[in-house]
DNA sequence: GTGAGTGCAAATGCTTTGCAGACGT
DNA sequence: ACGTCTGCAAAGCATTTGCACTCAC
């Protein structure tokens, strides 16, 4: 219901699969990267994703939560974006594609479907020949909520 | 005729008026920053500041550049973007509101008109009750020149 | 004169890397 | 067995910060 990758990502025997059709060796530390972004069910950072594992594999390293993030971004598994804070967002590719709304006031991170976003992406074609790669894109501003908070305390100091 | 600031930033007078309109003291540090933005026309990093104002100042500290940058963003003088590369970006706020088209093939950086984000604002504003400000965006892709090297190649290989 | 601004140097936080040993195939 | 992957520790890089001194006001 919530997604539809073609593999069960809370399912080690099919990721363990997955990544050897694409080739590439199948570790515990590999699997354990993909089952907390599966877990976590949107974005994390390698820090998050490392407060994750560790607990279930003691020695695993950050380092290493690096390198295998990365190596899951070169291999499509992952997407990789840039979400305005210190560090870096990744989360498990599936499901419907799309970009985030970060509010600059209390931190939410809403996904926006990327149909919004096909108009300008022809649009940026069109007009500059540029073929914008539908690589995670980060919008920032002000959430509903945080609109309707400031607004109500506006009224209330006045 | 290139921008349609209220002043003239290559009159250090005139940066001089302007930031003591704003409540802010004037030193030559101050100036020399607003000046290298004004002079290099288009995003630079804190760094390309620094090598373009240290030869003119010497003694100017990277610290102070950063610090002064993050004064000139708070009085929105100065416009600051993340164009994907290790450092940020900054650029005089003046001319027409834009937004950057970064190329991954070669680093072009492509200025978009805001016109063209004028949609998506309002569609994510319609559907999601988000406000997006108009803080500089980024989009990543492939510009003209090199898909159509790209293009080319693939058919000479062949 | 006084407090904000600056230089200097050290610290910070995220991320990467070199190397020796461990492990998947 | 082979070559890749990992842990560890140290380095790298952009950016920030503490502190004493300086300068704009």
């Amino acid at each position: 219901m919530p997604g539809d990758l073609a593999y069960d990502p809370s399912d080690s025997q099919a990721l363990a699969r997955r990544l050897r059709a694409l080739h590439v060796r199948v570790t515990s530390q590999r699997l354990l990267v993909l089952e907390a972004l599966a877990a976590h069910r949107g974005h994390m950072t390698a820090e998050e994703v490392m407060r994750w594992a560790a607990p279930r594999f003691s020695g695993l390293n950050l380092a290493t939560v690096y390198r295998t993030l990365e190596l899951l971004v070169s291999l499509g598994l992952v997407a990789q974006t840039d979400l305005g804070g210190e560090a870096t967002a990744f989360e498990l590719v599936g499901g419907a594609p799309h970009h985030h709304l970060v509010c600059e006031s209390c931190g939410a991170v809403i996904e926006m479907d990327d149909s919004l976003f096909q108009s300008l992406r022809s649009d940026v074609q069109r007009r500059y020949g540029f073929d914008a790669r539908s690589r995670h894109i980060a919008l920032f501003g002000v959430c509903r909520d945080c609109r309707s908070a400031a607004a109500a305390s506006e009224t209330d100091t006045r």
